[in-house]
RNA sequence: GGGGUUGUAGGGUAGCCUGGUCCAUCCUACAGCGUUCGGGACGCUGUGACCUGAGUUCGAAUCUCAGCAACCCCA
């Protein structure tokens, strides 16, 4: 073999090696959020990520889908960026909380401010002063607000774009108040409710859980968290809500007049999903060809691709009308006219996660068909009459074969154990389901022993007695423990 | 919170230890022209960089310090 072929074939490899193995989760992460255009991470301040045109369609269509399940009984609006320090300053648990994670604006130009105001990290204190002043009376609630804005915390931990950020760019956090802690408890089902249909259009299996006292939201009665698993077996939060009782309530003074004239404490519950879950979607789908994106979230749904042989003019004039007959139908269609190779474009379009493709060539319409290629391979020839129909069809498969894959790959990764040394062992690759009897000194035996984190109880199961890992103790307890992000 | 590694063009690398001969190199980058086009085409001609700042020095990609940024590991 001459040097030049050497040359050559190493280059062919490089080429068909693009994105490093998804077994190196990290680096393949990494790779695919430039190369797919998601978001470009070499914004030079740390923890602060620049989301392409691409990406942010992308986060359009995901966020499109939060907003569907909210709005029928939520109202979206949007507070303030900058929060008084004495607001910010008055609940005492939910600063602990946050404190050391805080931006403050000390200065308006030379100018030392004589009240600090704090970058939200979370916006809680900006908005409960505000529902002191709009609720009144038993007849204002409950209140069901919601916004969608950027947040600032100062991660002292190492950042990862759009899962550990010092500027969340997409927070949406919904807030509701209530006449009783009942009524907020409800609120808090029905959120996780919400979140739960959100993940199942992503075609994203989840944990729901109970997180533990120690692990709660500050200043909250309790936390519910959804969790993802990664493919490394890594969890991600990716959805929380708190039932606030009326911690706030109590600080900000939110009273309402009940019917028999007497002022009370309202509930309160928060609830938020933030761009983590754009983080899990490509996650979970991606391979090592690139995204995979589900057909309703998807920037682009259906690429053809011109095969630009013989009579080039008749194989645009049928592309340019199957594109058009697409877009009537509603479907969000890209005609790749441009001048690169067709391979080439079939590499580029799966990078980019687009679910179906169609080639059009002189050999497709002599036969009256298009070529029809699905991102999970499947392919085959599909008559031009009835296409629309026909994509429909294949768009509804492919989102079942999607959820069923992740959906193995998820229950492959969640495991129960009986003893520490079990579930240690299994939080190597993934999430161990443990025996717990409840007790916080047990929770904390558990964490340090295991060396993961407890991600707390299961929601919405029962399981038999069983003896806790650490006490030894009878119970129907159990809590999931994993490594998480 | 602790430790480690690293920063060279759009991306990937070499050079750094031992300061000068460095116009470095490769590509999946970009531009132009031509031949091509059913799974990453090829040829030719070009373009483009030493993270920032200070210091040492006749001279810094290279040595020193600080900063910024990125990645990995451990708690």
């Amino acid at each position: 073999m001459t040097d030049s072929k050497i040359i050559k074939s190493k280059a062919k490899d490089n080429k068909q090696a693009k994105l490093p193995g998804k077994d190196s989760f990290s680096e393949w992460y990494h790779e695919l959020l430039m190369t797919a255009e998601i978001v470009d991470n070499r914004y030079p301040v740390k923890g602060m990520c620049v989301w392409f045109p691409f990406g942010f369609a992308l986060k359009k269509n995901v966020y499109a889908v939060i907003r569907e399940l909210l709005d029928p009984d939520h109202q979206e609006t949007q507070f303030p960026l900058l929060i008084p320090e004495n607001e910010f300053m008055k609940e005492a648990q939910h600063i602990k909380g946050f404190e050391e994670e805080v931006y403050w604006v000390t200065s308006g130009g030379t100018t030392p401010l004589e009240v600090k105001l704090a970058l939200r990290p979370t916006s809680e204190t900006a908005i409960y002063p505000m529902f002191k002043l709009w609720i009144r009376s038993h007849a204002d609630l409950p209140l069901r607000i919601y916004q969608i804005v950027n947040t600032f915390r100062y991660e002292t931990k190492h950042t990862r774009p759009l899962i550990r950020l010092r500027e969340i760019t997409s927070f949406k956090e919904a807030h509701t108040v209530h006449a009783t802690w009942e009524d907020a408890a409800e609120q808090v089902e029905v959120a996780i409710s919400r979140y739960s249909e959100f993940y199942r259009r992503l075609a994203l299996p989840f944990l729901v859980s109970r997180r533990p006292s120690w692990d709660k939201f500050p200043g909250a009665d309790y936390t519910t968290a959804i969790d993802v698993i990664m493919p490394d077996g890594k969890t991600l939060q990716v959805g929380t809500a708190h039932h606030l009782g009326s911690t706030f309530a109590k600080t900000y003074e939110i009273t309402y007049e009940a019917e028999n004239g007497e002022q009370k404490l309202v509930s309160q519950t928060c609830y938020g999903i933030s761009e983590r879950c754009i983080a899990a979607l490509i996650s979970v789908h991606g391979d090592e060809k690139g995204l995979v994106l589900p057909w309703g979230v998807a920037p682009i749904q259906v690429v053809i691709v011109p095969i630009l042989l013989g009579d080039k003019e008749k194989v645009l004039a049928v592309s340019r009308n199957l594109q058009g007959e697409l877009a009537a139908a509603g479907v969000a269609v890209k005609l790749d006219t441009s001048d690169e190779r067709p391979g080439a474009k079939f590499y580029k379009w799966e990078m980019k996660g687009v679910p179906i493709r169609l080639e059009v060539g002189p050999r497709d319409i002599e036969k009256g068909v298009v070529t029809l290629v699905r991102r999970d391979g499947a392919k085959k020839a599909v008559p031009l009459v009835g296409l629309v129909e026909a994509i429909n069809k294949e768009a509804e498969e492919l989102q079942a074969a999607l959820y069923t894959k992740a959906t193995n790959l998820h229950d492959a990764k969640v495991k129960e154990t009986a003893s520490i040394e079990e579930a240690k062992v299994q939080t190597q690759v993934g999430v161990a389901l443990v025996p717990w009897c409840g007790a916080v000194e047990c929770g904390h035996q558990l964490e340090n022993q295991v060396e993961a984190n407890m991600l707390g109880e299961p929601q919405y199961q029962s399981f038999p007695e069983a003896a806790c890992a650490v006490c030894g103790k009878l119970s129907a307890g159990r809590t999931y423990m994993a490594r998480q992000y």
